[in-house]
DNA sequence: AGTTGTCGTCACGCAAGTGTCACAATCCCA
DNA sequence: TGGGATTGTGACACTTGCGTGACGACAACT
């Protein structure tokens, strides 16, 4: 399971200093996209849907400021991060950049290590996890913020992905899906395993369920799984 | 939960600039006592109790950053959030202020309503956690006001960030916690270190606690940690 | 000066988890 | 009732994640 790199777009009108940035981050996970100009940010932005911005203060044109108030007035952008970059001695600006919607402020030069640093802690927290219950199926729980399955209040033990793959099942119950798309949407888009892989983790997981649940994954033949509380 | 109104403590050699900062905090709400050297503020803080300090960085004697660290030094003070005040063009002390505990920053000359904003920010992070309690689990027993771990009665010696690790588990029991998130809230959003230090704390925890304890720590693989009274 | 204590980082090794295969078991339909 | 297709199951090598000890840096104290 390869971490989903998120996408930063970085917009600033000198060459080399992009890519020194995109080198950095991109070393350290990152995926990177560049835009020299407002307009060509704009575009990136309405196309790949970046998931956050670095922004130079000094752009031709419009200046960054300006557009990072842009962004946060949108309401489809407005809760899209933006770390501002600026040169040494304009900090001054701090707190117009601040107030126009940036999320964190880095004066050049900087180093690779507290971009990062600052990235990351933007990222986290611009990503509220949605409220998460425990999900309980007939003394199967399944517990999201505890990160526990328990079987008639005795715990459970299982791997990572046999994990997710319950997760997966007990939010989508009654429902039949085939390999393909439990490999999408438990291990994610662009991974290729083979579809057979499934049928083991299918196993593992019944296993770890016990008697007492194990029928809960039912087989349907041709298909693929699925979860449901009825007997088939 | 919601105290009447949080107190901050403004300290500054200027009486004018303290009476404006006043002004401004008290129209948001908040109550506020001045101090116009170290010495006033040590007097303040230990009569008084404020539930944080806004510190200028320029003070006559004993200097803001030096007063910020020996407040964070000691273990009465450790929590009591500081956002350091400074002069524009001092900028680079910046990393120096934040090194030396400070929470947050905030350069001169700056708007009431960034100055209220950031307050917001760090009060919220300020352990919101009803006060005072010990904490016993098991035998397991963590005092906040004597700052002390004991295990069955008998003392353990542990580091400042074990203890604050410890104490952020036992106040947010069964729950799983990524290592980006253990970082937030144990060592403070502002500073960038590896995600695998998270597990070197851990393992050193786990052995100050002992064999008595230390299972109450449990590794969520592929997620983080949790500390929990059940067995996993 | 040295000493002590704490912190962050790294490298190594083990253990858990993962994906794939081969073969057995089962189903379904001609 | 075969026989092909589909799924269950155990075993295997490979990868990943975590525990662990050691080390250098730094600050405070002697």
């Amino acid at each position: 399971m390869t971490k989903a790199g998120k996408t930063v777009l970085i917009v600033d009108d000198e060459a080399p200093i992009r890519e020194m940035i995109a080198v950095a981050l991109e070393m350290a996970g990152y995926e990177c996209m560049e835009a020299a100009s407002v307009q060509e940010a704009h575009a990136h932005i309405v196309d790949n849907k970046p998931d956050m911005i670095l922004l130079d203060w000094m752009l031709p044109g419009t200046s960054g400021v300006e557009f990072a108030r842009r962004l946060k007035r949108d309401d489809l952008t407005a809760e899209l991060p933006i770390i501002m970059l600026t040169a040494k001695g304009e900090e001054d600006n701090k707190v117009q950049g601040l107030e126009a919607g940036a999320d964190d402020y880095i004066t050049k030069p900087f180093s690779p290590r507290e971009l990062v640093a600052r990235l990351k802690a933007v990222l986290r927290r611009a990503t509220p996890q949605g409220i998460e219950e425990p999900i309980d199926v007939g003394g199967l729980m399944l517990d999201p913020v505890c990160h526990r399955v328990t079987s008639n209040n005795s715990p459970i033990d299982i791997g990572p992905t046999e994990y997710r793959l319950l997760q997966f099942f007990m939010t989508h119950q009654e429902r039949a899906y085939s390999r393909a798309q439990l490999l999408d949407q438990v291990w994610g888009g662009n991974v290729y395993v083979e579809e057979r892989t499934v049928d083991v983790h299918i196993r593992r997981l019944r296993k770890a369920l016990g008697e007492t649940h194990e029928h809960l994954i039912q087989t349907v033949r041709g298909t693929g799984y699925r979860f449901s509380t009825k007997a088939s």
